[in-house]
DNA sequence: CGTCTATGTTGACGCCTGTCGATACAGGTG
DNA sequence: CACCTGTATCGACAGGCGTCAACATAGACG
């Protein structure tokens, strides 16, 4: 069921990552962690999801117009379907400006994603 | 960000894991690659098989039996389920010894998909 | 060989989700 | 103001997926 608007999987505090959980290969998740962890996994877990994040991350200035990475193949409602469940997961914030909508990545997901999939030893401080 | 202790990429394994794409930030991916690394994705998006993940990975000996696993709070056939899909996606290896089966992660997996949350990868001198 | 434990497989069921067309809303332009 | 473009929402549908009980299979052990 998602009944929750936007997970704060992360505090949305600048830099500082707040990361749900320890590396995956430092102890076994509980249930909650797993929770957690899995919508953000489950939010890449599409290939036009996937792509539209992609696309997102990787064009100049870190923001991308929804005109600008439409280009995956299905349909207009299909492209702002996804782009809302990544929104939802976190992953992408919004911003109308004018005509046109630009989102842009969350900066910190990828930080926290990436800690899940170091190996245990992690090099803080 | 540097991958400097990083394991090695991947290996010629047929298709477990294919040196799928540069990182999401890098460059939008096209179908196919979003096609394969959306698989592995998913296949950590369903927080049962996470903490199955989770499990084999933290366990001592970088192996797990079921036994030692199944307390996930599904059925047993379900954790099986799991399991092999973990298995499918190229995640998770198996091997039986005597009565019991053993499941330890694909090393090359944490590589790639920690490799595709990264930053973009800066020419390192 | 019979039986017990450990694990995988099958079949069924219901929810979740990806997809589309139609439509609504927002904002620019004339 | 009317109209056009860009984007979001709605409603519907099909297929995928997680789950379980029942059964099958593999190996150990008497």
């Amino acid at each position: 069921m998602s009944n929750a608007k936007v997970l704060p999987l992360l505090e949305p505090d600048g830099q500082s990552v707040a990361p749900c959980c320890p590396p995956l290969t430092e102890r076994p998740l509980n249930a909650e962690e797993a929770e957690t962890a899995a919508r953000m996994f489950k939010a890449l877990g599409d290939p036009v999801r996937l792509r539209l994040f992609s696309a997102v991350a990787s064009h100049e200035g870190g923001e991308a117009c929804v005109c600008d990475i439409s280009d995956v193949g299905v349909s207009q409602p299909t492209v702002s379907h996804h782009l809302k469940k990544l929104k939802e997961a976190g992953l992408l914030t919004s911003e109308r400006r004018g005509t046109w909508v630009y989102y842009r990545v969350e900066p910190s997901v990828l930080a926290a994603m990436g800690h899940l999939l170091t190996k245990a030893s992690s090099p803080a401080a």
